[in-house]
DNA sequence: TCTTTTATGTCATTGAATTGTCACATAAAA
DNA sequence: TTTTATGTGACAATTCAATGACATAAAAGA
């Protein structure tokens, strides 16, 4: 039940900054730098929270808050260059949930967010959350995230890469493989774990560095450098 | 599992030291000698934790602190040559997480940068691994690390660095290897030995004489003098 | 149920890394 | 100086991992 956060911003760097942040945490993130474009994926994806920059190239954020709070009561986090306290009354009074005055600590937006999500109660309390890197398995409901997006993993992925996260950074030999993920039980091809690798590297794109040959021996899965 | 630590700090005599102390710890170890640079190596290699010396050619040893403070929690313990009470009110503004004055003992500097470690998480407890000098191995990783540094070793390298470490100061006969390493039903020369031996020596540099010849019997790892 | 899609295991091929052997150089001991 | 042991470079044989293709099995959908 990974969340789904809405990140409006168009500065790339601090867009960027948040998304890492957030990807840690396991959200599941869409972005937008535009407010034109921001309405567009609220409506699609329906995200479990957004945070708002002000100021927005084509509709500004008093716009898009306005237009959210047309049909939903999606909290939402504005991002302001200025703390004047008058933005801050005006943005209450469109329904904004909190405010965050730039320059900000992520760690502080993240616990804003956080917040916010157990107020409105959607933060569950018993996940059981891996990450290493932008990588982050929620063992609970057997979802994976990678850099905030949702992962499509077959069951066989799923569970190598799990037992490999679970044990970051300890190297398995393909038998000890064999026997923790296809079962004690199961006479194989050893090779069969290379396919199986080769076919969760695939999915993890450029973080398939992460996942490294222990020649002779078995796999490990270690930080990306 | 190896923790990353960048070394900031001009003076090379000093950071020498401090990595020869950090290197023995097993740690990966980064180091830049200005500023500039050490915002780069930040940025690019993630460190777990930094030690930062305030003096810095470039930029200051402050602003490094800043500019890592905008994205990150990472600990960081600053190096002082002053021990003004103002300075470290002023460090623990800007987000340090510690001080030590110089001139100080590596062995505290190691101290706190573990407890720091501790307090964030990132010091696991049951760690296999195994120094003699600047050479560091991880049994459960499979990792070698010599001078911070990771070594990329062959199956047969590793293990028969493998068993020499955890056999410091004890000699083995090229028999013993063979049967130690090749296998019990290893049929060969046992010149072979040598051979590996060689390739090994090659890759540890000028750390090869740890490994040394004992004439007319085998090899022994011990302490570089 | 039948069909379609997805997941999984096996296998052969390819390219690269590893390894053992040998020949010769060098060093140590006799 | 001779003998013996060890170091080293080169080379060929071998091992190993990555990958793509295919066959089968399992699951989902009609």
């Amino acid at each position: 039940m990974a969340i789904k956060i809405l990140i409006v911003e168009d500065e790339s760097r601090l867009r960027k900054l948040i998304r890492d942040y957030f990807s840690k945490e396991g959200f599941d993130i869409f972005e937008s730098e535009d407010g034109k474009d921001a309405l567009v994926k609220y409506d699609t994806n329906h995200p479990d929270i957004v945070i708002l920059d002000i100021m927005l190239p084509e509709i500004d954020g008093w716009t898009v808050m306005k237009r959210i709070r047309q049909g939903s009561n999606v909290p939402v986090i504005m991002l302001t260059a200025r703390s004047e306290e008058e933005d801050k009354l005006f943005g209450y009074e469109l329904g904004a949930d909190d405010y965050i005055t730039k320059p900000f600590s992520p760690k502080v937006l993240v616990a804003k967010v956080k917040a916010l999500l157990k107020r409105s109660g959607k933060i569950k309390v018993d996940e059981n959350k891996i990450a290493v890197n932008e990588l982050v398995i929620d063992l609970s409901s057997h979802k994976v995230i990678l850099n905030g997006k949702h992962l499509e993993l077959s069951p066989k992925e799923y569970d190598l890469l799990s037992l490999l996260m679970q044990n970051k950074d300890i190297a398995f030999s393909r038998d000890e493989l064999l026997n923790k993920v296809w079962g004690y039980d199961y006479f194989g091809d050893a090779r069969t774990v290379d396919t199986t690798i080769k076919r969760l590297r695939n999915k993890l794109e450029n973080y398939s560095e992460m996942i490294q040959t222990v020649r002779g021996y078995g796999y490990r899965l270690s930080d990306k450098k």
